[in-house]
RNA sequence: GGCGUGAUAGCCAAGUGGUAAGGCAAAGGUCUGCAAAACCUUCAUUCACCGGUUCAAAUCCGGUUCACGCCUCCA
């Protein structure tokens, strides 16, 4: 597989650090509120990152942080009126659910900052005594100055930020580019015992801690939003090398924004819809559609009528699936016919097209184009006419489902239809047979008025959620 | 000021040297009691603009215009 690396700015081949296998380290929600659309864009593409690797074969293991310490948790504790795990805990919960119905796989570890403290201590420490740190006041900064790779990632560079560039002012640094490590407790904030007094993690100290915990020193795969190159990736890089002196992951991999009228979605903006609030309107599965329908380092436009183009989109992907296996259920058991065995040779053969265009640095859109082509051939396949065999229809809905379950998609079972239905549906039958097509249309209108759409078939009448 | 993206049909979007995938929308047709779904057909002589390289450019090079991101918390 080839992936877009930022550090280098190149596709490159992936080669795992051990063989068959891959650590990812995905950067994840700060807790403190509800995650927007644009926070989900990671965590759809990520989680198919992953499910792709593991299709190829690979053991994967995924980690991805909880923030449950900042300064925004703290703020919004003390507005709720509650604390900082409370909150913390509460919102942990509400990402689950908005990730479950985005699709999105649990990580094989959530690990959690404030549970790692000890880690993140010993990581300053070592640091510190490396002359990379130093602590002023009870608070730890990097010694940007110490680390001659620094601004790697991003391209930024000490010398060249003039005039435009927001530079804080602040005399306890040495440097302005220094950026805190551990910061002093102040009154009435949640804070951890350290050699420094009193105090709790900086923030891009805790992805280093927990990454290296899990994956080792070394790893492969770091991800995150763009706008996390600088300065926190850089920060996780300067700490993580520093610290050991080996290369801390060997892919950066980064999302575009989810836009909004072309401006950026975000929280400062308030331009931002959340994942919540979305679903009150939308299947979910839609926006993972809409995501996945351009090329994740593209920024792409969010708006109510994209996530219905997606969910339209959508709608012809689990058609081609129902009808199949509506197919199934009449379809005669017998060896494929030679035209058959051609479908099932052109269904490997999309798998293996699809393989491709997802190894070309997760090109899902491409990908999508595989199934949609895969679709029509299969839609003109596996027709009532051609009364096609099991095996071969088998083979038509395996190969779909192989290409959709890495992105994700078409996870949602057959829908059982209520006996309330199916008696109206049978009761238009009825009708339809004594060609009272005015009953047979009232009916069929009472059976939408429940939900569910009938298509007739020369095997019988077709029952689906509208 | 520094660093970095992008511009392909009504909308979305692949395509990095060989003559424009796919989806949505729209129109016509087949099928149907009518529908729905499906299938067939139509829908960019053209890829922001101007030059250049080449037998050949949406793709490479130079320039222009426009849009966006990071440099501050940010996915």
């Amino acid at each position: 597989m080839k992936i877009y690396n930022t550090m280098t700015r190149k596709k490159e081949e992936l080669v795992p650090v051990t063989p068959g296998k891959v650590g990812i380290y995905a950067c994840g929600p700060t807790v403190y509120n509800y995650f927007h659309i644009g926070n989900a864009r990671p965590f759809i593409i990520f989680d198919t990152l992953r499910r792709f690797l593991i299709h190829q074969g690979y053991q994967v293991t995924f980690v991805q942080n909880f923030t449950d310490i900042d300064d925004k948790l703290i703020n919004r504790a003390r507005e709720e009126n509650t604390t900082v795990p409370e909150l913390a805990e509460r919102y942990i919960e509400e990402y689950y659910k908005d990730a479950d119905a985005l699709g999105v796989m649990r990580a094989d570890v959530h690990p959690r900052a404030t549970k790692h403290i000890g880690e993140i201590i010993a990581l300053i420490k070592k640091l510190e005594k490396a002359g990379h740190a130093y602590a002023v006041n009870g608070d730890v900064y990097f010694d940007t100055a110490s680390d001659p790779d620094y601004g790697k990632l991003s391209g930024q560079n000490l010398e060249d930020r003039e005039a435009g560039a927001r530079i804080e002012v602040d005399d306890i640094k040495k440097n302005p580019m220094d950026f805190a490590l551990w910061k002093a407790q102040k009154p009435g904030e949640p804070a951890w015992k350290s050699p420094w007094g009193m105090g709790r993690p900086g923030w891009h100290i805790e992805c280093s801690a927990m990454s290296m915990k899990y994956l080792g020193e070394t790893f492969d795969i770091h991800c995150g939003g763009v706008d996390l190159i600088f300065p926190h990736h850089e920060n996780e890089i300067a700490q993580s090398e520093c610290a050991t002196g080996k290369c801390f992951a060997h892919y950066w991999m980064h999302n575009g924004h989810i836009n909004v009228d072309n401006r950026k979605m975000s929280k400062s903006l308030g331009n931002f819809f959340t994942v919540r609030d979305i679903a009150k309107e939308f299947d979910l599965e839609a926006v993972r559609m809409f995501m996945l329908s351009a090329h994740y380092r593209s920024p792409i436009n969010f708006s109510r009528d994209m996530i219905e183009q997606a969910k339209s989109s959508l709608d012809r992907l689990y058609t081609a699936r129902n009808n199949a296996l509506f197919l199934l259920e009449h379809a005669p058991e017998r060896d494929m016919s030679a035209a058959e065995t051609e479908f099932a040779a052109r269904a490997q053969k999309a798998v293996a097209d699809f393989d491709q265009a997802m190894n070309d640095d997760l090109n899902t859109a491409d990908a999508l184009g595989v199934i949609f082509e895969y679709i029509r051939d299969m839609n003109s396949t596996l027709t009532d006419a051609n009364a096609p065999c099991r095996a071969a229809i088998q083979a038509g809905v395996d190969a779909l489902s192989t290409m959709t379950g890495v992105l994700g998609l078409l996870q949602k079972e057959l829908d059982t239809t209520p006996d309330e239905v199916k008696a109206l549906v049978d009761a238009r039958q009825q009708a339809k047979k004594a060609k009272d097509f005015a009953r047979a249309d009232e009916l069929r209108g009472q059976v939408m008025k429940l939900g569910y759409v009938i298509e007739d078939t020369p095997k019988g009448p077709k029952v689906k959620k509208a």
